[in-house]
DNA sequence: TAATACTTGAGTAAAATACTCGGAATTAGC
DNA sequence: GCTAATTCCGAGTATTTTACTCAAGTATTA
């Protein structure tokens, strides 16, 4: 298991849809204006969180991204192994280069590490998640921002018109 | 805390020197061979290694690499952190540009990931690596007990700060 | 039918990884 | 002192990953 920035873009994703899962799907333009994350970006991670079947698409007009699952049954290990996929895990896979054996302990202990790290990080779900209350403090300023920025495009367009 | 094979390779390659910790200094060239590691690879990771007083080195015939301190005073958390060395972990950091100057909605979630990730890390010792690597085909399910306690501790600490 | 939003694929710049090379400096042993 | 073994040091490079852009689709609904 890796744990990188790819993995932390992902889980902010899936927080902020865990958030506002009661207002109907979540486009991913919704998501990229509200974390700063490329929207380009957000599709290609949601296209491995499809297909992990962690959420699931509604397309058309309205349309975005809702949890497959409820949050409380989306765990941050679901998320980050959906966008890492490192199979690959180490070099010993099966044969490689392993010397007299000896190595392939190392990477039996690796995998066991590896494992302790995966169940820690699925004993944290979603739900867990919302429930903070720094994270629902960022989150509403975040909203706040959200609805200011659209009153401004309204705005412009409106005067823009007249 | 970032979890790539760098800090594999790192991690295996003092797990090396405590394994052979018995027989004088150990020559980054004989680590390169059994490790199957490049050996001027080997002389980056290592220069870290120094630099965080984990091992020191012996120059000159016979030379070689020792740990600073025993295998039981070294813990994997210790080793990773050495070649990682990526302090500026997220985009999160202090206040940056984390997203338009305030802080991300997961800001707080990975720092205590982080902390709880490298709390479970520091808790393995190479000495505890080595112990497991002399039994293992004798006592795998002592090895498992061992390892799932650390995790139980794990996931009390964890339960505490959600 | 038009607007919305997902879907897909190709491409790319920056960073990290893993490694190579060429040489220094140091030191044990002859 | 000479030589070989070894750590040190800096520069360079290929590969992979990350993060992102662009462009052309497709599906859905108002």
């Amino acid at each position: 298991m890796r744990l990188t920035t790819k993995g932390r873009y992902a889980v902010t994703a899936m927080l902020d849809l865990a958030l506002h899962s009661d207002q109907g799907p979540v486009s991913l333009a919704d998501i990229s204006q509200r974390q700063g994350i490329s929207l380009s970006y957000l599709e290609q991670l949601f296209a491995r969180l499809r297909h992990f079947k962690l959420v699931k698409s509604v397309r058309g007009p309205g349309g975005g991204y809702r949890l497959m699952s409820s949050a409380a049954e989306v765990s941050v290990a679901q998320v980050v192994d959906a966008v890492s996929e490192s199979l690959d895990a180490t070099r010993c896979e099966g044969k490689g280069n392993c010397h007299e054996g000896e190595v392939c302990l190392t990477h039996h202990l690796w995998e066991d590490l590896s494992a302790q790290i995966h169940r820690f990080l699925s004993e944290i779900t979603l739900a867990d998640l919302v429930a903070r209350n720094d994270i629902q403090t960022v989150s509403r300023r975040q909203d706040m921002r959200l609805v200011n920025t659209h009153c401004d495009e309204t705005h412009i367009a409106v005067s823009e018109i007249l």
